[in-house]
DNA sequence: GGTAGACCTGGACGC
DNA sequence: GCGTCCAGGTCTACC
């Protein structure tokens, strides 16, 4: 994101090509603003895959009506907030997510970064753009590189793994995408992957488009117990139930709640 | 099921 | 410049 009205992302297609995809605002929608070259026949897979970034195809319309009683709420509906920018395939999103886990944001930021020079494909025409890594990519690499040049650390293991893992073909992250598992079956799937806690799974469930999960971390501790309970300690336990009573979209609710005039 | 300690890095801080 | 401490979630061993 260059800037806050514009998404810049490096894409790469199915058929292994690099373009720039250049996401902004219209009238009418979101325009997107092609960069490179790419075939006729896949505009329609740039289109798809836009949309599952955006979540477009996602109706909010009942969380709206919820958050229009709340005044701490009182900004989501004007500002259509709701829709939490996601990677174009959920293989990007794990690794993003067990990047941000036991790190300060910019840890998270030079990890990634690290990653996308190392192994990426580079956008036509730039020496400093590139695609997130392909699975088969870091696949291919060791533990060692991963912690030494890639600076992992101890997540580099995690990556690994499940990058060879859906390299294979043994762990389908497609099929979490899909109708057909219970969101509870795709819970417990997602905690056992390696380097996924309670944190990383809620958090990917959120982007999933289940929103009745918490991602409690010692930001949310800390920020729910100076708005709630006096600045007293308190678990995740207590979080979840100052939110419960938001039902199917309590994550929403805690990630666009109006915690600005907390001290 | 609950808990303690290890994991790894960068940043802040004191000297 | 160097050493120390701390924050950040997850895993594993142990009780």
């Amino acid at each position: 994101m260059d800037r806050e009205d514009i998404l810049i992302y490096i894409y790469q297609a199915k058929n292994l090509q690099v373009v720039k995809l250049v996401i902004k605002e219209s009238t009418d929608g979101v325009a997107v603003e092609l960069v490179g070259d790419m075939e006729e026949s896949q505009l329609e897979e740039i289109n798809s895959a836009v949309r599952w970034m955006l979540a477009l195809d996602e109706d909010f319309t009942e969380f709206y009506a919820l958050t229009n009683h709340e005044p701490k709420l009182q900004q989501v509906e004007k500002k259509a907030q709701g829709r939490l920018l996601r990677s174009p395939n959920l293989f990007e999103d794990i690794v993003k997510t067990i990047l941000t886990t036991n790190t300060s944001w910019s840890g998270t930021i030079r990890m990634t970064a690290a990653l996308v020079e190392q192994f990426g494909d580079p956008f036509h025409g730039s020496n400093n753009e590139y695609a997130f890594p392909a699975p088969d990519r870091i696949a291919r690499s060791d533990e060692q590189t991963l912690r030494e040049v890639t600076r992992l650390g101890y997540r580099a293991p995690y990556i690994l793994q499940l990058s060879q893992e859906v390299s294979s073909g043994s762990l389908d992250l497609n099929a979490y995408k899909s109708s057909e598992m219970e969101p509870d079956q795709v819970h417990s799937q997602l905690l056992s992957i390696k380097g996924i806690g309670n944190y990383a799974a809620a958090n990917l469930m959120m982007l999933l488009g289940y929103y009745d999960y918490l991602t409690i971390d010692s930001w949310a501790l800390k920020m729910v117990s100076q708005e709630f309970f006096n600045g007293d300690q308190i678990s995740p336990q207590d979080v979840k139930d100052v939110f419960e009573r938001w039902g199917k979209w309590k994550g929403l609710v805690y990630w666009l709640w109006n915690w600005s005039d907390t001290k």
